[in-house]
Order: structure tokens, then sequence, then C-alpha cells
DNA sequence: TCTGGGGTCCTAGGACCC
DNA sequence: TCTGGGGTCCTAGGACCC
């Protein structure tokens, strides 16, 4: 396997975003503390941060610590219009760019050399056209890997630069808090602590086979490899998203109306379903109570759908079949999620099928491959006689 | 720190099939 | 009738991320 010896991985995040968007549109909130969303917070900008507010705390203790902030609604289409606007900008620097949210992602700018410059030159260069074409603040990192490139980012924020150098990746990263390492929360940095592993050096220091029976396989040996600057998980393109869903938190009034509230998630779902063109076979029940304890409850229909009444009848289902759950605790939140996502184009295709014929499959195929190439081609749905049989395309 | 709304991935047991 | 091993699918829970 090729394995990079440059840095040439960039993680590049926007600054508070929420919060910056909403700087940028109104010249009073500069450099005052802002705090979007009234219940909680959904994001806070640096001034606001300097106080102790945090993300996700409730908004009644963010004004306690920071009385002088200025609290605003959030405004979710400006944010994703912001956010399209610095992606085309991503893209405009290289092709290989992969978003992990609406406010970061990572670009792979090997092989750019020649016609950009080196990695870094690009990463300024990145830097001040969103500052000058979007208006907002970005941090980038630059490294081997692409957990170095976002370690690094997150060092390096607010709006700042660094570059971990292949040479200078231990002296880096070993000095810095477990908390640091990508899938240790609270828990696994518990269980780590209790042994006396705090930092990343410390982790690296162990043996593999250790982690593993602290941590489980497949835990153990990622930690294991990213403590030791081991990342290979290359920059992809084209992920698609595998789940939508929606959820609501319930005040006391909202309880005696689940049904309604049930509905309105399910129709909020489906909308964004159909608009996205996908169609889903699961659908789970997401919920919270009142000792904050949490359930979930799914059922995989027989064929895929994006109708919000074959939806619906299955999470009203579920609900009910939860009804002791939720009289004994109290319902605090209440989810839908749908999953198992299908392209709606691609299950059309095989409705010509009207039985099972392995040449008329192959047919069907090509077709898909034809019109939306071939990474299209991963699982097919086979209605009719094998109805809602899943059946791969092409080997994973 | 008493908790929003969106996601991803991993684990494990049971049903079912060959 | 009992027995084994292997594989996939479904469901539920949990940890983690932004």
């Amino acid at each position: 396997m090729f394995v990079s010896t440059e840095a040439a991985i960039l993680h590049a995040d926007l600054d508070a975003f929420y919060a910056s968007v909403e700087q940028r549109d109104d010249p009073r909130l500069r450099s005052r503390p802002v705090i979007v969303g009234t219940g909680v917070v959904l994001a806070a900008s640096y001034e606001a941060k300097a106080y102790g507010v945090r993300t996700a705390m409730s908004g009644h203790q963010a004004r306690r610590l920071c009385p002088q902030a200025v609290v605003v609604e959030p405004r979710m289409r400006a944010y994703s219009a912001a956010s399209e606007a610095v992606f085309s900008v991503f893209r405009h620097t290289t092709p290989l760019v992969e978003g992990l949210s609406i406010d970061e992602a990572f670009l792979d700018v090997a092989g750019l050399r020649r016609i950009s410059g080196s990695p870094v030159d690009i990463a300024v260069r990145l830097r001040r056209e969103i500052a000058e074409e979007v208006g907002l603040p970005i941090t980038v990192g630059v490294a081997r890997t692409k957990f170095l490139a976002k370690v690094a980012s997150g060092v390096a924020k607010p709006d700042g630069l660094l570059v971990v150098p292949p040479d200078g990746e231990c002296e880096f990263l070993h000095p810095l808090p477990v908390r640091r390492l990508w899938g240790v929360g609270p828990v696994t940095a518990g269980k780590l602590g209790r042994r006396g592993i705090t930092t990343v050096g410390d982790v690296a220091a162990l043996p593999e086979s250790l982690l593993v029976a602290m941590l489980g396989p497949s835990s153990g040996r990622h930690l294991h490899a990213l403590a030791r600057g081991r990342d290979p998980r290359p920059v992809r393109t084209g992920v698609r998203r595998r789940s939508m869903g929606a959820q609501r938190a319930l005040g006391r009034g909202d309880r005696a109306d689940l049904a309604a509230i049930l509905a309105g998630l399910v129709d909020r779902v489906c909308r964004r379903l159909r608009a996205a063109q996908r169609m889903c076979r699961t659908v789970t029940l997401r919920l919270r109570f009142d000792d904050f304890t949490r359930a979930t409850r799914g059922h995989t229909l027989p064929q895929p759908t994006a109708e919000t009444d074959a939806v619906l009848s299955a999470a009203r289902a579920l609900l009910s079949a939860a009804g002791d759950l939720v009289a004994e605790r109290g319902l605090t939140l209440l989810g839908v999620a749908v999953g198992d996502l299908y392209d709606d184009r691609a299950v059309q295709l095989s409705l010509p099928l009207d039985h099972f014929a392995p040449a008329a499959l192959d047919d069907t195929v090509d077709e898909v491959r034809d019109r939306f190439g071939s990474s299209a081609l991963t699982r097919g749905v086979l209605l009719g006689r094998d109805e809602g049989q899943t059946v791969p395309l092409l080997p994973d």
C-alpha cells in the first residue's frame, strides 16, 4: 500500500460557525459575545466562550455566565447557504473533498504541488479565499493523515493554521490528553484514566493487546494506531448519508399530543427523504425518559418507501408497543429516524423485472451503470415475486 | 452540566438458513 | 432425532462526534 510521507491532508473547520455567520450578517454583533439558540446553546462566539459559555449548555446557565451576551434565534437557512459557499471554495481547491459536517471537511491536496503549490501555500490561500469570498474565519490543520490534520486544526483554533511536519508527529501528538483521540469520549477516557493513562503518549506506549483487552478489538486497535500516528483512511468523496432523523424534546404539555407530534416528525423526515430522492427500509423510534434513560425501537419494512403513510404506520406501531415503558418512565424526547437508505431512481430501474431472471438482472445492472456510473451499483432491491429482497450488485 | 438536534459506528444475541 | 459450523438479517443498546 502507498503510504504518504508528505503532509498533504487539510482539515478545514469553520470557527464558531453559526455565531460567526450572525456576526458577519449583523455588524453590531462583531466583537461582542453572541449566543445562538435560546433554549440551549447551539453555538457561542469566541467572545462568549471567554466567559465559559459552551455548545450544548442550557440557555439559562449561559446567560448567568455571560449576562451581556446577545442571544439570537438560529437561522438554519443562512447557515446552509454559508456552508454551500464554503464547500464550493473547497471543491475549487481540490476535487478530493470529504465533508464531515456542515462546517468541516478534509481536503486531499497531494499531487497539486505543480499546479497549486505546496500544501501550506494551498492552506494559506484557502483561508484567505474563504475570508474574502464568504466572510468567515476558518482554521486549517495540515498533516500527513486525517487524524493528525484534525487534531492540528483543533489545536490551532480560532482563525489559525497549523502544520504538523511528518518528522514532528510524535512531539506534537504525545503530550496531548487522551480525549483528543478520535473515538475517546467520557467513558473511554474514564476507563483509561483509572489505569493512569492520560496522554496520547501513554496510549502509544501500551501494547495493542492490552488496549484490545480494555476496550474491545475495534476501539483497541483503532486507538493504538492513532496514538502512534498511523491512520491509513483516505479522503473519500461521494460519501452518502446512511440515515435521516427528526426529534423533539417534550414539555409536560406535549405528552397528551404524542400522536400529533409523531405525525409531525414522520412528515418532516419523509419530506427530506423525498427531496433527497431516497427511500428507506428501516424505521427507528428514539425515546428518552424522565430519568434520562433512553430506548430505541426499530422495524424493518418489507420494501423501501418514502411515503409518509407507510413510515407513519410503522412508527405508530412501535410507539404503541412501547406504551408500557412510556407510561412508566415518562417521555421527555421523541425521535424518528429512517435508515437503510436507497436511491429511489435505482429502485425504479428494477421495476421492469417481473420475475427473477439472472440475465434480466444483468441487463438492469448494466443500465444502472450506464446511467448513474458504477458508484451507484452497490445493492439492489428486487420487487415483485421476491419482494423486498436485497441483492448485492457488486462485491464489497 | 442536569441535556438539543442532527448524525456515525460497533457489539451482541436470537432467528433463520444451508 | 440429534448434531455441528458458518453465514446473514434483524433488533437493541451504547459510545461518540459536531
